[in-house]
Order: C-alpha cells, then sequence, then structure tokens
DNA sequence: GTCTATATAATGATAGAC
DNA sequence: GTCTATCATTATATAGAC
C-alpha cells in the first residue's frame, strides 16, 4: 500500500506536472527559462516536454490557461476589493505563489495572462467603486472608467515597481516582500485618498476649463451634466 | 568636400560610436540585445566591440552611466517637477528618446541606471513637495518621504504598465504613446489629488488608531520613528 | 585599430530506440 | 510514454592576420 506524499506529485498526469513545473520555473527564473531546467523539475527530460507540447510557446499558452483559470477560482466566490486589498490577499496564499508571480511577471512584460489578469482587475475596480458610490463611501468621478484604469494601473504598476527592486524574487519570501511594500504605502495611500495632495481646486479646474468641462461637475461629461459637487475644505 | 552628415557620425571617436549604438539597439530590442546587432548600427564588427569593451557586461555598464549623464545633464538646470511632468518634458525631447526608452526599461528590470533615475526622482519630488508645501498649494504629509515614495513610483510604474501593454515600442513614437498615457490619467489624476477618492475620514482614522498615531495631525512622523533614508547618488 | 575565423556554450527542436 | 542522441541556430568571447 502506498502513500500519497502530495497531490500534485502523484495525483497528476505527467501532462500536468511537466506544465506546473514550468509555471513555477516561469516564475523563478522568468519567462527565459530554459526547457531543460522545467524538465528538471519536473523529474523528465527535455525531449518529453516537446512530445508533450509541441514547442516551448505552446506550453507558455497552457501555461497561461492555467493560471488565469486558478485566479478566477480564487476570486470567484469573493466581494469585489480594491487593488491593494487584491494583491495582499493573493500573497497571502502561499500555495499559490507560483501563479501569483507569474501573472505579475506576465502583466510587466505584457504577456496574455498578465493583460487578462490587468483588465479583470480594472473591471472589479469599477464594479467596486460604483459599489461604494452607492453607499455613499466613494466619490462619484467625472469619468469612472478612467479613474478606475488609473487607480489599478498606478497601483498595480507601482507594487510591481517596488517588486523590481527586489534583487532577486524569491517564491517562499514574495508574499511577506508584497506585504511589506503593502505595509510602506498604506498611510500614504490613505492620506491622498481621504484628503487629496493638493490645497485648492486652481489645477483641476483650469484643466476641466481647458478641455471645455465646466468647473464643478461631478457627472460624465459626455452627459448632461446635472449633478454639482460641493468643494471640500 | 565633405559634409558632415551628423556629428555622432563623424566627431566620435569609435568607441562613443559602439556605446551610443548600444543604447539605441538596447532601447529599441531590450537588453538580451546581441553585440553582432549592437555592432551592425554602429558599422563595426562583433570582435572590435569585445576589443574596446571587454565584455558586454561591461559595455552594458558605461551604458548606463553615459544615460545617466544625459539625464542629469538635461535634468540640471530645471526646477523641480512632478512625476508625470517630468515624464512629458523628457517625452517631448525626440533628440533624447534611446536615453529615455532605455532608462524606462532599466527601471522595469531594475538595472542599476533605472535604479539611479528613480532615486534621482524621488528627491526630486520631496523637494517639490516641500516647496508646494511652503507656497500652501501642497497638503503637508505626516510621512512627506513615504508620500514622494508613493507618488514617484505609483505614477511611473502606473506609465511603466501602460507601456508595456504597447505591442512594441518604437523609438520614432514613443514620444507621443508617453503624452497619450499622460493625457489619459491627467484628469483622475488631478480629480484624485485634489478632492480625493473617499468621502469620509473614517478609514484614514482607523488606520491612525491602529498604527499609534492620534487622528487629525498632519505633523511628520517620520522625523523620529520611521524607516531609513536610502542611498542617494 | 579593425577585421576574419574560430572556440565554446546554450538554446529549441527532431529522430529514433526502447 | 519516455528516453538518448543529435541537429541547427545563436550567443559571447578569443586568437591572430593585416
Amino acid at each position: 500500500m502506498r502513500i500519497a506524499p502530495r497531490a500534485r506529485d502523484t495525483d497528476l498526469t505527467t501532462r500536468a506536472r511537466i506544465r506546473n513545473a514550468a509555471i513555477e520555473e516561469f516564475a523563478i527564473r522568468g519567462f527565459g527559462a530554459s526547457v531543460r531546467e522545467i524538465a528538471a523539475r519536473a523529474g523528465v527530460t527535455a525531449g518529453l516536454i516537446t512530445h508533450h507540447f509541441g514547442s516551448k510557446d505552446n506550453l507558455r499558452v497552457e501555461c497561461d490557461t492555467e493560471v488565469i483559470r486558478q485566479y478566477r477560482a480564487i476570486k470567484g466566490g469573493g466581494s469585489a476589493m480594491s487593488p491593494a486589498q487584491s494583491m495582499s490577499v493573493l500573497a497571502e496564499l502561499d500555495e499559490y505563489a507560483p501563479m501569483f508571480v507569474y501573472i505579475l511577471r506576465s502583466v510587466r512584460d505584457g504577456g496574455a495572462a498578465g493583460i487578462q489578469f490587468l483588465e479583470q482587475m480594472i473591471q472589479e475596480a469599477i464594479a467596486y467603486a460604483a459599489e461604494g458610490e452607492k453607499s455613499g463611501l466613494v466619490r462619484p468621478s467625472r469619468d469612472p472608467e478612467a479613474r478606475a484604469r488609473y487607480l489599478v494601473t498606478s497601483s498595480l504598476g507601482g507594487i510591481l515597481l517596488q517588486l523590481s527592486l527586489q534583487p532577486q524574487l524569491d517564491l517562499a519570501d514574495v508574499g511577506a516582500t508584497v506585504r511589506r511594500i503593502v505595509d510602506e504605502i498604506t498611510l500614504p495611500t490613505l492620506e491622498i485618498y481621504t484628503e487629496g495632495v493638493l490645497t485648492d481646486r486652481r489645477y483641476l479646474d483650469e484643466y476641466l476649463l481647458y478641455v471645455g468641462d465646466p468647473p464643478g461637475t461631478a457627472a460624465t461629461s459626455s452627459t448632461t451634466t446635472s449633478q454639482t459637487m460641493e468643494t471640500t475644505s
């Protein structure tokens, strides 16, 4: 009688083991990782990988879809979150560290998985802001989609940038690193989100005049300008 | 009689021409560009590059220092600017497009030139915020250095992220692309910087209580408590 | 200083034995 | 299904002719 050590080592087909090894190797070494390194991690030879997947590019495609599938499975049940919240949650799950780092790398390189991930985060942010707006916690924007896009790209991009300053990304401590980065940006983020940075409305109003939008309108510029927004003290 | 075509083609030593060709090639193709490609662009052979620079890594180092030198020469005379302003200014100068893209790539990959560039932008942002605070245009922060770091990394990281979504970066239109991205984020940026995102102070105050900082104080908490200062170069 | 020719290593992919 | 052996390509770097 045999005791199953870990599901990933025995229950899976060789194809799946190779694919998982590839995701790990791509996460650790980047997408320049060689098929020989992947083969070594999977405990097979390089030739077998070509036999199963045809080419490295094709293997990469299958890794993309698997990683997106895992991400959707995790996010499926949960409610909408801010970008930083999402990152923190993902970083907590050490089991999914390869998937998480794979996605980060893919976002950084403009890969297919990264683009899907980014667009999904933007959609989540739009929904999150709409909910918050309804409950009165989030201010209305003159262009909610542009604001959501801006918030996601700057949050995610900022974290990615600080991660790239780390000399080497180890899968074992990527969670701790992301948590540390998020910790460090929490105060300035909250400050800016609640109080802003500028003291008066001069620059915003000048811009609105410049693009032909009367200052003080918080509705989307394309539709009828309805509500006027009160200036904060 | 001979007409000098361009200064870079005749006035410079072969070493300098190779170095400039390398900067262009690294900007266009990324740092994976081969020495043969660089040699072709410089109009020499690959062997000559090794003869002059010893190794590709060493050539890279010299490109780094040259690019940082150019950046400092440009920024030397000007006054302090916000990150987005700096990016726009740099993107305007088509002559310096190779340097600009080289720096962006280096920032994205955590290269030496990128780290220096980033740290310099952070120092500029600290000075810019301090000036603005004195003139009453910028709100004080509880941790000015953390805020400056946050603003620079999120602005620059966000632009980098959106650039990486571009399928290919052409040196010829990188200026236009950056300008388009900056245009698209101007409204949400101004909105957030002047009005914030959240409607009440709940989250900020809760956080301040959590970290033991009494709410309502906008004085710096960094002088006594917080983190070590980054090395400036 | 500059080039040609070559050494050496690593890559993705193929062919065929078992 | 899996492996061994090999090919073809490309990379950096070296040696030596001119």
